[in-house]
RNA sequence: GACUCGGUAGCUCAGCUGGUAGAGCAUAACACUUUUAAUGUUAGGGUCCUGGGUUCGAGCCCCAGCCGGGUCACCA
């Protein structure tokens, strides 16, 4: 392993540190008396504490010393003075310990007695402190004076490969998931008061359902089945209520094997809730409760900013039909129209549409490009086409719709509820109408149907209203942020290439192959000029690290290089 | 997938028409007993993302690739 200056120096430190008796890492408990928040809300003159956390920003001075400890709740100054730690002759605790062998980063418990520095300052002054644990590796070092922060660690590669030191150094980021974890709370809290049931429902499904996505696929061993990773627990949560529950929900881990961008990462968490003898105008007024609930729980207020929108969740939220938001904004009522005079209407408003869209589809691709980023404030959009929504109960008063709302805010969707179809019958057809698309290649259809769940549905089903929540998107709007990556403790990233150590022998044979790839496995052992035990070592390492790969064509092998 | 911007010291960033690689902080040494981006003096620290090419000479120009950001396309 190639080690910088400083990592030398720290290693070189912990050997010094052995040398003194020293443990770096000791297996004791500290006795923590008080976080650094507690020292400061229930501050008094000469009051005994023990604190414990990281040393940021020593600041020596000769025979005194200032530094920001922090812990889980912030940061604390503690002063080291030389003759309060080491009251005696013997001064190395001070000169030799502290001021030489602790490091910014390091971990260390602290007793002491408070009072307030000249500058007035809420200070620890330490009479003992201990080595809890000492960092071998510098961290990132941002600096702050006056509420601007120098040299902040802000490279989002590094931040989000990192994130434990991204935590350590950037407050903000350590808020953004105390926020994430005060959402889901406050969201459980509100369904587990409405007498709602949380539950767990199957991550590996043997068939992929309630959504259209493409799933991660695995395989199990001893059913030897292949087993999808879930894209949506709808069907699952649905059989819940057929077996009696009146409200079931979950915060669903779901997997989509698809592109990745600032709002799509492969792994999210939606919330999904199913509500019995309800429907979407009960659960538009409880979805409206909800958020605003949420709201006030994660920022104390309903109101958020996202970007350049300032936004208020506190209900009650405007509702507008699909129909109406289209005529609102282009003027065209969709109303009666065949698809032909709407797809025609699409091409004059310049929506880009193709003669293999149904009504529904150029509907959808109408309100998607003209309608869709007007609604800043949580806005419902309700009675979608009926071709879009294959496990939606159609509209009581209009049959070519279904009772659907979506929730908008800023332009984008976070929430998507029904009136829940329960009709075993007209499932299945609309699941055999799904199939012919898939059929025909459309690939947004779901191309298997789950009969297990129509069976379920054929047990009956009450009236139902479920509804889905996207957290993530959920939390971006409720902290500011533009990103998924901000809201996600470990995003999905491309793994880091690690420079692989070679002997001599081996990177010779890997230049060789540089040169020529691929090439004949005889002819290369023979131009490495190597000994028959030494090429072999050579090959294996070179294979095992994945850096060439050996290949059988016809009778003879190959040596290829990997890139 | 397309376009675009970026990758230089532990961190944040400069780097001139292509001519021996820089700063601040951090690190090491010395001084300094109420400072706070502490300060002063001194020193060390680099595979300029990787691999090719052009050139007497490449951090810089050209080609290919890797990783990341952004925009767009795709997206129940």
């Amino acid at each position: 392993m190639q080690l910088s200056e400083q990592e030398l120096v720290r290693r070189e430190k912990l050997n010094k540190l052995r040398e003194m008796g020293i443990n770096p890492y000791p297996a004791n408990l500290y006795p923590v008396t008080h976080t650094s928040k507690q020292v400061k809300a229930t501050f008094e003159e000469g009051k005994t504490v023990n604190v414990a956390g990281r040393l940021m920003s020593i600041r020596v001075q000769g025979k005194a010393s200032f530094a920001q400890l922090q812990d889980s709740e912030g940061k604390i100054q503690v002063y080291f003075n030389r003759d309060e730690i080491c009251p005696g002759d013997d001064k190395t605790k001070y000169n030799d310990l502290f001021k030489k062998l602790i490091d910014f980063g390091d971990f260390v418990g602290v007793e002491g007695e408070l009072f307030t520095t000249q500058v007035g300052e809420k200070t620890i002054k330490a009479k003992d402190f201990t080595l809890l644990s000492k960092t071998l590796k510098p961290l990132p070092l941002p600096k702050e004076k006056d509420g601007v922060t120098y040299d902040a660690f802000t490279d989002p590669e590094q931040r989000y490969r990192q994130r434990y030191a991204d935590l350590v150094v950037n407050p903000h980021v350590k808020n953004v998931f105390i926020k994430r974890t005060k959402l889901f709370n406050a969201m459980r809290q509100f369904f587990n008061d409405a007498g709602y049931f949380e539950v767990e429902t199957p991550v590996l499904q043997p068939i992929p359902g309630g959504a259209a996505a493409r799933p991660f696929v695995t395989h199990h061993n001893s059913l030897d089945i292949p087993l999808y990773m879930r894209i949506a627990n709808e069907l699952y949560l649905k059989r819940l209520i057929v077996g009696g529950f009146d409200g079931v929900y979950e915060f669903s881990k779901n997997f989509r094997n698809e592109g990745m961008d600032r709002t799509h990462n492969p792994e999210f968490t939606a919330m999904e809730i199913y509500v019995a003898y309800k429907d979407y105008n009960w659960m538009m007024l409880f979805c409206e409760q909800l958020l605003e609930h949420c709201a006030i729980a994660v920022n104390g207020t309903t109101k958020a900013t996202f970007g350049n929108h300032d936004i208020d969740f506190k209900a009650p939220y405007a509702r507008v039909t699909m129909a109406d938001s289209i005529k609102h904004f282009t003027g065209f009522d969709i109303s009666g129209k065949s698809e032909e005079e709407i797809r025609k209407a699409a091409k004059d408003m310049g929506v880009a549409v193709d003669d293999t869209m149904g009504k529904g589809k150029l509907i959808d691709e109408i309100f998607g490009e003209k309608c869709e980023g007007n609604y800043i404030q949580p806005t419902f959009i309700t009675d979608y086409p009926k071709e879009m929504s294959p496990l939606c109960k159609e509209h009581r008063e209009n049959p070519e719709l279904t009772e659907r709302f979506e929730l908008m805010v800023c332009g984008k969707e976070i929430a998507n509820a029904y009136s829940e179809l329960n009709d075993p019958i007209d499932q299945r057809e609309r699941f055999e109408h799904q199939l012919e698309l898939a059929k025909k290649g459309d690939e947004e259809a779901t191309g298997t149907i789950d009969y297990d769940f129509l069976r379920a549905l054929e047990y009956g089903m009450p009236p139902t209203s479920g509804m889905g929540i996207g957290m993530d998107r959920l939390l971006m709007f409720l902290t500011n942020n533009q990103s998924i990556q901000e809201v996600l403790f470990f995003p999905q990233m491309k793994p880091e290439k690690k420079q692989v150590e070679m002997n001599e022998d081996e990177k010779a044979v890997f230049a060789l192959l540089k040169t020529t790839s691929p090439i004949e496995l005889v002819d290369l052992k023979e131009r490495s000029g190597l000994s028959n035990k030494k090429w072999d070592k050579t090959i294996k390492f070179l294979t095992g690290q994945k850096l060439a790969k050996v290949n059988k064509i016809d009778n003879d092998l190959f040596v290829e290089v990997i890139l």
